[in-house]
DNA sequence: ACCAAACCAGACTACTATAGTCCAGTTTGA
DNA sequence: TCAAACTGGACTATAGTAGTCTGGTTTGGT
């Protein structure tokens, strides 16, 4: 189990945004250039980004991109959720896996399982925010994995 | 991010051995039959499942597979492992991501974070067995969790 | 007014992993 | 010796990822 490129490339630039100084706006070319991204394919990361409201663009000549908050008010639950949909996908419940659904509610506890698994995701994702990713020192992630883990309770 | 229908498959399979009386195996073409999987796929699924030594199987006529230990002594991190290859993939690491390799050791806390949670989520499928997904009632996933959580620190 | 720098958006493509299929074995109990 | 089962490898179809390509629109500066 992995997440995808998006959601790499994703944090990466947003790392980049918050290291911007003032809230400075900062080009698709630049980070770019920066990491050897495709152009096209990080415009549309951050398309997604804006879509999710974690970004703001800024259009036209000198425009670019800038946080929409500050790096202490996202988490990154939204934003994997923003990039990759979900943070785990609890299947074998009705409607997902294209209509082929579990025929073992009754039989099996896999469902519990796999929806404890994206609760504990989701806790521990929620309880770091861009600001601790984008100062990497101390993150205390024990911290955040208690209170994910606290939360279950 | 999700498991494949590699390890829903696999656990139904294994639930169904779980099941047997005495130790009688179960050939591949009763799950298939009860379940409406591919049996070839199927097949596979247990041969991965054997060479973990999850499972044995007794070849011949009158033959099938067996669980090769008891369901308590079996756990989800095993299984998933024996499936999947892991329970998450910690990229930006050196030597995954085909030769692609993270150039921001030093600069982001990205790294980290996907150790912690390749941890979290190590801990808590230790912490649940087979016999508890079998026998589904009570299943205290609450415990499991707190187990995780706690290895962290 | 115009131009260039940037974002915006949708259709298209290449590649890879998943989810299988197919077939030709080997092993074993009755 | 036969049939029921496991074994194993090569093959295929599909879907999702990771892009590309093209043609826009918006805006600041001159």
């Amino acid at each position: 189990m992995r997440f995808t490129t998006r959601t790499e490339y994703g944090l990466i630039c947003l790392i980049y945004m918050a290291h911007q100084k003032d809230g400075h706006p900062i080009t698709t070319k630049e980070i770019v250039s920066g990491e050897g991204f495709s152009l096209t394919f990080t415009e549309k990361i951050l398309q997604k980004l804006r879509l999710a409201k974690i970004v703001e663009s800024l259009q036209g000549n000198h425009g670019g991109y800038v946080l929409a908050r500050s790096p202490s008010k996202i988490n990154l639950r939204e934003i994997v959720e923003a990039l990759e949909g979900h943070t785990f996908d609890v299947f074998c419940e009705p409607k997902t896996r294209n209509d082929i659904v579990c025929n073992h509610f009754h039989l099996c506890g896999l469902k519990p399982i796999w929806r404890k698994t994206k609760d504990l995701l989701d806790g521990f994702f929620e309880d770091i925010t861009l600001e601790q990713i984008a100062s990497k020192n101390d993150m205390n992630l024990e911290k955040s994995a208690q209170v994910a883990k606290k939360a279950l309770l």
